[in-house]
DNA sequence: GCCAACGTTGGC
DNA sequence: GCCAACGTTGGC
C-alpha cells in the first residue's frame, strides 16, 4: 500500500531541479526526532512524496518524488566537517536517519501555498496547519491526489 | 526583517 | 521532571 508524504527543502539549498539532475539523492540533514522517526520507521520504497520548496516566494510544491531507499543512518552526522555534524551520533549508535528519493515529475502547473490554502479540498492538510514546521510529514491520499490535480501531474502517477 | 510557533537545552 | 531561556523554522 503506497503511503504519501511531503518533504520540505529550501530551493537555494536543494531545489527539485537538482534532484532531477542528480537522478536520486539522500535526504540528509534532518535533525528533528519526529521527522527522523518517519524516515527511519515508516517510509517505504515506492512511497510518493510531494517535494515542497519552503522559504521562497511563494512557497510551493515543485514536483513529485518517490522513495527509492528506506531509512539508514545519516552519515553527515558523523562528519566533523559537515554542517550537519552531531557529536552525539556515531556509527555504532546513529541518532539521525535519512531515506533516498528519486524524481518522478515536476509540476506542470505551479502549486503555490496561497492556492493550496484557498482549496477547500485540502482542508486539514498538515502543511496548512498554523505554526506547523515539520520538514517530513505524512499526507492523506485524498490531499495528495488533489495536489497532483492542481499541478496537472495525475498522468504521472 | 519581523515574529509566532514550537523544539531543545540545561539549571535546579 | 519542570520550565525559562534560547534557537530554529518559515510564512508574511
Amino acid at each position: 500500500m503506497t503511503q504519501y508524504w511531503l518533504m520540505k527543502s529550501e530551493p537555494h539549498v536543494y531545489p527539485y531541479e537538482q534532484l532531477v539532475a542528480d537522478g536520486s539523492t539522500h535526504w540528509d540533514g534532518v535533525r528533528n526526532y519526529q521527522a527522523r522517526n518517519f524516515m527511519r520507521d515508516k517510509m517505504k520504497i515506492g512511497d510518493m512524496v510531494l517535494f515542497y520548496h519552503s522559504n521562497t516566494k511563494p512557497p510551493h510544491v515543485a514536483g513529485l518524488a518517490r522513495v527509492c531507499k528506506e531509512g539508514y543512518p545519516d552519515f553527515t552526522a558523523f562528519d566533523e566537517s559537515s554542517k550537519y555534524y552531531d557529536s552525539k551520533s556515531n556509527p555504532e549508535n546513529p541518532r539521525w536517519f535519512m531515506v533516498d528519493l528519486e524524481p518522478v515529475t515536476a509540476m506542470n502547473n505551479s502549486v503555490d501555498l496561497p492556492d493550496m490554502r484557498e482549496n477547500p479540498a485540502l482542508e486539514g492538510m498538515a502543511l496548512l496547519a498554523r505554526g506547523q514546521r515539520l520538514s517530513v510529514q505524512p499526507v492523506d491520499k485524498e490531499h495528495f491526489m488533489e495536489v497532483c490535480r492542481m499541478g496537472d501531474v495525475e498522468g504521472s502517477l
